[in-house]
DNA sequence: GCTCAATATGTCCAATATGACATAATCCAG
DNA sequence: CTGGATTATGTCATATTGGACATATTGAGC
């Protein structure tokens, strides 16, 4: 299980530890993480297909290039909100929104 | 376009103000706000289904309870994060979840 | 390999969210 | 009615988030 899964959360910053401690994820909360990080998937994507550079996506959202970064890299500092405000920001329906929020589901299967 | 709609949202602590100042919503914080709202009545539901008290599902999530009535009432100061974080914990799958929101997205239509 | 644009990372402090508590309002069986 | 339980509302202090800035890393064209 850890492999794939656990590289995935450790580049976003989760400190994921041993093998141990990561099992001490509960569901919810790889859930959660992994719904953050489809949708932080989705701001890029969707910042990409508009042909947007992180600075212009900034501007456009009246934030900055670093947060961006950090949106798409789905950092522990940034909160679901900040994605899916985002994500209406760059023109994304909540029908898509909840497309990539599904998705989450199954990925999270361990 | 303001009955119905505008009592949710001011129903909500959103102030929503007089109809121009309503009309000055932008279709995203319209959009993401039907969105917290629709995830609040997940909530409530959820916890009804499972026969929980506010005070009940409060310490199963280790909140309080009026942060859980704050939740099911859509209060201005709950975030997408809580709400969404409280729905799997009360088990909903992220299907479910994405589910509320997509209906979210019928309803905000003006 | 150099340059320059784009992206990533780390750190501040201002703004917002959260749990907790007090207290009020509702509801409903008896 | 009344009392007890449930839910709503207001307010704090603490914690978390977010924009900004500095700086590092990466990548593409030359």
């Amino acid at each position: 299980m850890n492999s794939e899964k656990k590289k995935r959360l450790e580049n976003s910053g989760w400190t994921v530890g041993d093998a141990a401690s990561f099992l001490e994820l509960s569901t919810e909360e790889a859930q959660f993480i992994e719904m953050k990080l489809a949708l932080a998937a989705g701001v890029k994507q969707l910042r990409e297909k508009r042909g947007l550079t992180q600075t212009a996506l900034a501007s456009l959202l009246g934030s900055s290039q670093s947060r961006v970064a950090k949106m798409e890299a789905g950092d522990r500092s940034v909160s679901l909100d900040l994605l899916v405000r985002s994500l209406l920001s760059i023109g994304a329906s909540s029908g898509e929104i909840a497309k990539w929020i599904k998705r989450a589901e199954t990925r999270s299967a361990a």
